[in-house]
DNA sequence: GCGAAATCGGACTATTTCGGTTAGGATTGT
DNA sequence: ACAATCCTAACCGAAATAGTCCGATTTCGC
């Protein structure tokens, strides 16, 4: 059915509303997940994900929670989504070795790589600033 | 990981061999299989998809097979992948309701259909002639 | 200091999906 | 009649996904 997992989706909401709150001390992963409509047994992951990928960082105890780790500006969705998904690779191969020795045949092996250049190319034009300024004027949820 | 089913390939593969050996009458899958890389036991299926979904013709019996239903030049490859994958939506939702009543929030929402209609744009770019042809110039195989 | 509460952090389990197989039937040409 | 070929459906094992649980760590109040 050629989606990428939820956690791709859970992942930028979660940036998305840590940028929201900067500046306002570490945010608990609880707060993260009931503003934006996570599972709250999920968010857990995706923001561990996220800290070892070097987006957020977290501190522990009674206070603690997650804060941004680079200007929003500088997160852009591609890096983002290629942390929590791994190799974006549509059709095969392009994830193992990187492009020679693929099995398939040439026509294909280019056409999926040029579908994956085009994935990148709209993910690397965003970045975690514009989708919460953007978010900040529709005013949360989408509607016709 | 973010990719599309193997069935998309195959069936990709398989159109271009029966665009190769178009005019030489109904060609068995079995051959289809051989040439392509496909497992003899998957190419069935896919095209029995590719049959309902009128891009080939089938006939039965001995001396049967198959043949594009189609010019070459006329399938396009997004509708060949959405065929064989159903609808192509990253993120979520996008498949169910049209695009209001998504449960995401609004940037997100436009976000992943921005990526749908990247990959859908490469894809219906490309028609199985033109593969065919490059298969024909490349020789085969990929290579450094 | 010390205990209790809050919070992260990583391992663990169940459910679905996917790639692939197998088997049996239906149809047609020789 | 026989052999080649398509056609459909049920089936299986492996992998990814979604979701849960418990242990580690830090701060706060006393």
């Amino acid at each position: 059915m050629m989606k990428l997992s939820s956690k791709s989706d859970y992942g930028i909401r979660a940036l998305v509303d840590l940028a929201q709150h900067a500046g306002a001390g570490p945010i608990p992963s609880a707060e993260i997940a009931l503003r934006q409509g996570i599972p709250a047994s999920l968010v857990g992951q995706v923001l561990g994900r996220l800290r070892t990928s070097g987006f957020i960082r977290s501190t522990r105890g009674a206070q603690g929670g997650h804060q941004l780790a680079l200007p929003a500006s500088a997160i852009h969705l591609d890096a983002v989504v290629q942390a929590l998904e791994g190799p974006i690779a549509p059709g095969a191969c392009l994830d193992q070795a990187p492009i020679e020795r693929c099995t398939g045949a040439a026509a294909q092996v280019r056409l999926w790589a040029d579908v994956q250049a085009a994935i990148l190319n709209v993910l690397n034009g965003r970045t975690v600033e514009d989708l919460a300024r953007q978010e900040a004027v529709a005013g949360g949820r989408y509607h016709i």
